[in-house]
DNA sequence: TCCCAGGGGCCGA
DNA sequence: TCGGCCCATGGG
């Protein structure tokens, strides 16, 4: 895998998209340093400091949250389990912890698999409550993170990424999908692989890893569709992909 | 009605 | 190790 072709795809969807401003964090939208929807407003400088920057435990705990209730599922409905979280006074990693099932089933039931997330939820709470304060100085290894159970590579590296702002590339489905389209993936490689892969190429930049994987989520929800929709695919019109 | 969404765990072969 | 299955809501 080589630098120009990965730089001159984030190139190309940078130019069209835009910066993405990842990640959203719900209890910032109504506050000073995020629009409403809780994105960074000018999000074009990302080096680790500005994307951890103004991040309070409260934040990092959240991004971890949205992280696990993000699985399989589309962002909007984890916003909505985000909303149901914060007005019951559950984005906090005591209040999960003190929280019935049933009361945090309730609150995640939009985001699907419910009665999972809760459990999920109830995990994390109690692994970040146990090194104290969720605090994005002190970073969790990523074999603590892959210890827990409901914690996968991808939430992981999502985790490390957005709440710590360390060099963790994240790997999705849509990455997975997009790069085997482009000819740059097989489709039999590893996750691990796959992102030291990235991680080699692009050197270990967290502020290029951060919008370069909110570039990927983007172009597949709008054109890299599991069906995909290849009119008007900007990788297509700059011949960087012939799929 | 069917398909899909920013996965992960478990189990049997 | 690997495939198959389960978890589940909401939108197109």
């Amino acid at each position: 895998m080589c630098f120009n072709i990965l730089y001159s795809i984030f190139n190309c969807l940078l130019d069209y998209y835009g910066p993405q401003g990842w990640w959203p964090v719900y209890s910032l939208r109504l506050s000073g340093g995020r629009d409403k929807r809780g994105y960074l407003p000018n999000p074009s400088d990302y080096s680790r400091r500005n994307i951890i920057a103004g991040l309070s435990s409260r934040d990092v705990f959240e991004i971890a949250v949205g992280a696990v209730l993000t699985q399989n599922t589309s962002w909007k409905n984890v916003e909505k389990a985000l909303e149901n979280l914060e007005s019951a006074g559950l984005l906090d990693c005591r209040a999960v912890m003190d929280a019935s099932a049933t009361a945090l089933a309730d609150a995640v039931r939009p985001s699907g698999y419910y009665n999972q997330k809760a459990k999920k939820l109830k995990v994390l709470a109690r692994f970040f409550s146990e090194r104290g304060n969720p605090d994005n100085g002190n970073p969790p290894s990523r074999e603590d993170l892959l210890e827990l159970w409901g914690v996968g590579k991808e939430t992981a590296d999502s985790i490390l990424l957005y709440a710590y702002g360390l060099p963790f590339f994240v790997v999705d489905a849509y990455t997975k999908r997009m790069f085997k389209r482009l000819g740059i993936l097989t489709g039999d490689e590893e996750y691990d692989e796959i992102a030291a892969a990235f991680t080699s190429a692009l050197g270990e930049d967290p502020g290029l890893f951060n919008e370069y994987h909110a570039l990927i989520v983007r172009h597949g929800r709008e054109h890299c569709r599991k069906k995909p929709l290849c009119k008007g695919c900007v990788l297509r019109m700059n011949n960087l992909c012939s799929f």
